[in-house]
DNA sequence: CACCGTTAGCCAAACGTTTGGCAACTGGGT
DNA sequence: ACCCAGTTGCCAAACGTTTGGCTAACGGTG
């Protein structure tokens, strides 16, 4: 079935400030002032609502590119992500929009796959877009220079991810604290043998939640067994290979700290691969606490992670910022979930 | 911490056509001319490299907005989803980016969270922003005189859920053979007791599985259970409670076909609430194919859906109709993933 | 050397707004 | 009837581009 016509791709009447001037028989400049709430001078009230009646019977739209020209923004906020097809980016997406609606104001979403050369590219053209300031979800140890010098032409605000040493404002969660809780809670398990199957310390999140782990067995007197292979993408599929790696080591551990959920849900399948069984012969704990992570089985024990409260919280730092007000870095606590794939290490 | 000055909102200096103009000692309407490499006119090669090297010099970035508000196109295409949180149009949105990078556009995400009145306010916004072509991922059953309204002035593409009877171009997938998949599967398996874990009927994916589904019982003569409650939200939490509503009819079945995963992983969890065994006792069959449906135990039975590539069809659409191209609608067949929650029945 | 066709570059208008400068009108106080 | 303040509306410039019309220069031909 065809659809669409061939010839004629849409053509827009588009009703002007003109137009509804035109109709309502006033100055266009009165059109303007009468539909801004905000107006300098004064409109009748008569005046005023016949304008706005007009405009509602003509079905005028102001249009914001002419607007954004003039005012210099465009109440456009570009939203830099590592990759819009991850679950985990979702919900903070979601907050950041939720949150800019209150100025009217609306994200545009571009994707880095996590590759600093993408970065500059994909940031580059949102400024060519004229947004109004940017959201760096996707920021890696490596782009901290970068993005402070766009900073100085917009607001650049931090969302999850944290740059080591930057001025640049930041929403996010303390990963240090959830990896020592992490840590915690297998020591308490009585566990001794204990790995990291860690992702990029390029991504500060990681680095972070890392460190606070390691930081908190060291400070037991644990000596943690070393780092397998970095798994280069948080899936599950990598998580089953750096697993396997991790096996195929001299001193297998009894617990595994998996940097996030998804490649903890990858490290189970491997160990079910093996005949290993999760929580009786190793205990995983994951990170993020993924919409599923609960309907697993056994439900996994992990960190919680509010990423639309982040989004929220870092879209109310734009507009703060656009607005010329100072913002504090806002950090999250986490909190860990206990569920079934952790236990206590028979004696 | 207190960080960003709370003085100056960062301006931006900008550098604009004039500026390279003056910086190179030609006039604007070269620099103009020299950088656009479709340029109807032709400017002398030692004149453009040398312009181009000032442009670069000066890091002259076009200033996007002006060009759209002469050219009348902005580069933005609206993508309309129903929930920009939800795992599942991630990758339909991640495909329409992708596929619009080939014409340097971008897309601009709004949310309607599944309203038809949000529906028309979000739509609204989006124009106003001039919005080149719109993707709408969240259509109703109601919205369709809307949707065919705004069509009037700029394409519109539907992605993922159709419209009945409507003239819009729609890329997606054969639910109805979808239905008709599982249906099958769950029949050659011995299957007699069969019913439907349903979503809302407005939404036109869901409708169109019902129908392949119910069609295939009907036809081998099958009576099939009446549908419960339909679920409000495609959440493992509504699954759960409707689950539990069908177990309480006198009638049980063995088969479940839950319209989505989510709802799916819901049951599962509702039937391990009451000690019912999946797929020893009943069988249940999902749809989509999420990312974790394999790593799930036992592992889901589903039918597999592309969002990347119905997300990239949809954003080719777009820029056929853009360039004034008729488009064929694309409705890429289901394909079943039989996995570990159906079983033959014991006979 | 005059003429002509071709080509490179300049000028200015236009896209739809916002906004400061002005002018005109209104009405109240005398 | 007159003045002044206060209100209302008109005009035009500006935001950064693109693009059609125009001119100046160039090189070749008669």
């Amino acid at each position: 079935m065809s659809k669409g016509n061939g010839t004629s791709p849409s053509k827009r009447p588009s009703v002007t400030l003109h137009d509804v001037a035109e109709a309502a028989g006033v100055h266009p400049s009165t059109v303007s002032r009468a539909l801004d709430p905000a107006s300098s001078r004064p409109v009748r009230e008569a005046t005023r609502v016949m304008i706005e009646e007009t405009a509602r019977k003509l079905g005028y739209r102001p249009h914001l590119l002419a607007r954004g020209l003039k005012g210099g923004r465009s109440g456009a906020v570009g939203v830099v992500v590592a990759d819009i097809g991850n679950v985990f980016f979702a919900p903070i997406i979601r907050g950041i929009a939720l949150s800019l609606e209150d100025s009217s104001m609306m994200p545009t979403v571009a994707e880095t796959q996590d590759d600093s050369a993408r970065l500059k590219v994909v940031v580059d053209h949102l400024m060519s877009r004229q947004v109004d300031a940017l959201v760096v979800l996707a920021a890696r140890h490596g782009d901290r220079e970068f993005l402070e010098s766009v900073a100085e032409e917009v607001p650049v605000v931090l969302a999850d991810r944290p740059l080591k040493g930057t001025t640049l404002p930041r929403a996010g969660q303390d990963n240090r604290a959830g990896g020592r809780l992490i840590a915690e809670h297998l020591l308490a398990l009585g566990h001794r043998d204990i790995a990291q199957l860690a992702g990029s310390f390029d991504v500060g999140t990681l680095a972070e939640r890392a460190e606070g782990f390691s930081e908190t067995l060291r400070d037991a007197g644990i000596e943690e067994l070393p780092i397998a292979t970095h798994a280069e993408t948080l899936t599950p599929a990598e998580g089953t290979r750096v697993m396997h790696e991790l096996l195929s080591r001299a001193r297998v551990p009894t617990a595994v700290f998996a940097h996030n959920d998804l490649l903890a849900v990858g490290a189970i399948a491997a160990l079910r691969a093996r005949g290993i069984r999760v929580p009786e012969d190793i205990s995983i704990v994951g990170y993020d606490d993924m919409p599923l992570a609960g309907y697993l089985s056994p439900p996994l024990t992990t960190v919680a992670f509010q990423g639309l409260e982040i989004g929220r919280l870092a879209g109310d730092m734009v507009q703060a910022q656009l607005r010329g007000e100072a913002t504090e870095d806002v950090v999250l606590p986490p909190r860990l979930m206990v569920r079934g794939t952790t236990r206590r290490l028979p004696v």
